[in-house]
DNA sequence: TAGATTGTTAATCGATTAACAATC
DNA sequence: TAGATTGTTAATCGATTAACAATC
């Protein structure tokens, strides 16, 4: 909360909130950055450098409650506060998203499903109706959505996050192939499939050589 | 190849692709490292020291060439080596995953899609028909595909990956929840659409809060 | 209390940036 | 040639790890 926390801490809490969600339900009452440590494969001084950045959340002789410290973190990351979404693009990736069901157990509401083809308008994905999106403007004033997830064609992309920021939109998940970058107000989450795929195939490429 | 490249540089590769590919697009036939530097947001050092892990592909006085250096990435991340790869699990994210044409023009050939499920197995997928699971091992040993895709439910996610192992496959690209962290000699990339989502979530909550 | 483990400071390590001589 | 820009070395910065006093 005081000083800025590094980017690095920042993309770490999500897994370390998965760990603890899975300790959570294994019934594990508490835990010690040593053992936390050895599962994830990092070590006892980062963890407990990390979570340091936002509070002492262990005691001492003791460790950590699991149930306390997965509820702390998932206040530090927000996933408490009901964030509500739109999602723009109906098409395989879109759909794939928006029939998820993993976002309403991490605290996420999907409001509303928007495309402009007539053919995928009305239609329905787990019990709600694909909206026109010449309407999205109009929906956003009303329901004030928290984030837009953008599954367009990249050719698309940046038309919608224009409009999308106009309607008042400050958070993007942002699927297409290019990179979304803008003022510094607007978040952004890329999600680059094929980089990963790249990279994959270089660790394949590099395991071929050294052997 | 003489000294390990660090992580950080493998990772930012297939980004430096991707501007190089829109570059080659464009018909922009030479690029300094500067002039990359600001479209990307990077400094100009970086993208050297970058490159020059690989070699020297620059010319002083000039700059890069688009066309040589992004066939020089491409070599470097093994685009060009042909590599097959399988999918199994059919669920929303694998149909989009298979529907998507991206990887061939990656370079990449999806060569088998595989599912448990009876009314899944022969329905078609961009002209190919989904196979039944209990017949991957034979299909493996055949064709000896280089990765596997993995978008199971996260319950089956493990006994997957170990048949799979069995059979031969050493790289996964893996979706499920849960990572997958295996022995050195297997390659890994796991991604998690809710860690992206996480931290969206920690940039919209940590806005709010400075405003 | 004694043992364990945190929170936190200090030391190390690696990654990024700056600078500049080499050279096209 | 002169100007531009690389490749590369050195300097800086930040992140990770180690150590240990505080304390439950």
């Amino acid at each position: 909360m005081d000083r800025k926390v590094s980017e690095s801490v920042i993309n770490r809490l999500p897994r370390y909130y998965r760990y603890l969600n899975d300790l959570l339900k294994n019934g594990t009452e508490r835990i010690s950055s040593k053992e936390l440590s050895d599962r994830m494969g990092v070590t006892a001084s980062q963890i407990r450098q990390d979570l340091n950045c936002f509070g002492g959340f262990g005691q001492q002789g003791y460790g950590y409650n699991v149930q306390t410290l997965h509820q702390e973190i998932a206040n530090i990351l927000g996933l408490n506060n009901g964030y509500s979404a739109i999602l723009v693009g109906v098409g395989n990736m879109g759909h794939a998203f928006a029939s998820n069901t993993k976002f309403e157990t991490r605290g996420f509401k999907l409001v509303g499903i928007f495309d402009i083809d007539a053919n995928k308008i009305g239609t329905e994905i787990r019990g709600q109706a694909v909206r026109d999106y010449s309407t999205v403007g109009e929906f956003i004033q009303q329901y004030r959505p928290n984030m837009a997830i953008l599954t367009v064609p990249k050719t698309a992309m940046h038309k919608v996050a224009q409009d999308l920021i106009g309607f008042g939109i400050k958070a993007f998940l942002n699927f297409s192939y290019t990179e979304l970058t803008l003022k510094d107000d607007i978040a952004v989450e890329n999600i680059h499939l094929s980089d990963s795929l790249m990279r994959l195939s270089y660790k394949i490429k590099e395991k071929n050589e050294n052997s």
